[in-house]
DNA sequence: CATCATACGTACCGATCGGTAACATCGTCA
DNA sequence: TGACGATGTTACCGATCGGTACGTATGATG
């Protein structure tokens, strides 16, 4: 309503619907559940139709599976930004996410990890989201055995599994 | 058909049917989430039918919880399994369950733990599974505590909220 | 003004969801 | 035998599921 601006020169194919739906859906993905929520209540909730939906998204899953891409993208975003807060010390770039972890997962609306989420209640690994998920985790370990082999470990490999276990370790008991 | 042998004089009140739908739901349950599994599905794989189910259990919430009841029944014999292979040493029988967990964990029909995982199908905390899980964790915990006071701790509480990330850690990971 | 594509809404679809009513059948025990 | 409790059979319910055919508003361009 109070943005009466065209719709400029952006090469976005995809308007305001599209978008509104996406972010509701993160919302409520996140905090019920994707197979909790319904497509109905998506569209109530974010004030559009069906139809609107799926001119923009093939199915649920897809939705899915692109909520999860948007939320793995925050995560790198919260995970890389404390590489730039202490640029050089890998050990301080991991304490840093660890500390800001353990402060989110503590309060109250936190519901643990959407990717990790994603993967209980999509067992098989030929669902589109469940196929986002898998990936993160992997492209997750990768990372965490650079970073370890940077900070001269002398098991890298054994050090990230441990991270991993620690982080997997708090997205849960956050949730309880 | 190859069992003949009458119910015997066992004082269980519930017989057949109920016990087929029972370890049919644990392992769908388990398997491919409790939200993925409808009562039909269940009732067909046990070779009985939707009325039987509705006799023994009030609805499918009761009888996920019942079958998060069982799963926690199950815990508890692995967990207090441990106290008896090493008894007095509280150390001995952590790093027992914790090898038997890792050996789980790694087999290629591991799902995660299901009281977390049912934690996460259903968020709110009115919901019949979800207090099963909730309570468990929560008597996991105070047990936990019990345990790193005995090991003489010096800050028992913070070791037990460890093992418990490391545990929840361990379950998630086995997952994916 | 006429045109035409884009974006959106109305109304509906078949399938499946959890759950139930009414009745037939079976085995057990008195 | 007769009565009873547990189970199976069949058919059904309203609600909700994910998904779609088709008409309508809008806004830029000729």
């Amino acid at each position: 309503m109070t943005d009466k601006s065209p719709p400029s020169k952006s090469a976005e194919p995809k308007l305001r619907a599209a978008e509104r739906i996406r972010r509701t859906a993160h919302e409520l993905f996140y905090r019920e559940g994707i197979r909790a929520v319904g497509v109905d209540e998506i569209v109530t909730r974010a004030g559009v139709t069906k139809p609107s939906l799926y001119r923009s998204y093939a199915s649920k899953d897809e939705l899915a599976a692109e909520y999860l891409r948007d939320y793995e993208a925050a995560f790198w975003e919260r995970f890389d930004g404390e590489a730039q807060v202490h640029p050089g010390d890998t050990r301080a770039q991991l304490l840093g996410y660890m500390r800001g972890l353990s402060t989110r997962a503590t309060k109250r609306d936190y519901r643990g990890c959407g990717l990790t989420n994603a993967a209980v209640e999509y067992p098989h690994s030929d669902h589109p989201a469940r196929k986002v998920a898998q990936t993160h985790k992997r492209k997750l370990r990768t990372r965490l055995v650079e970073m370890t082999t940077a900070m001269g470990a002398r098991r890298p490999d054994v050090l990230a599994d441990g991270l991993l276990l620690l982080l997997e370790g708090a997205y849960a008991s956050g949730l309880m």
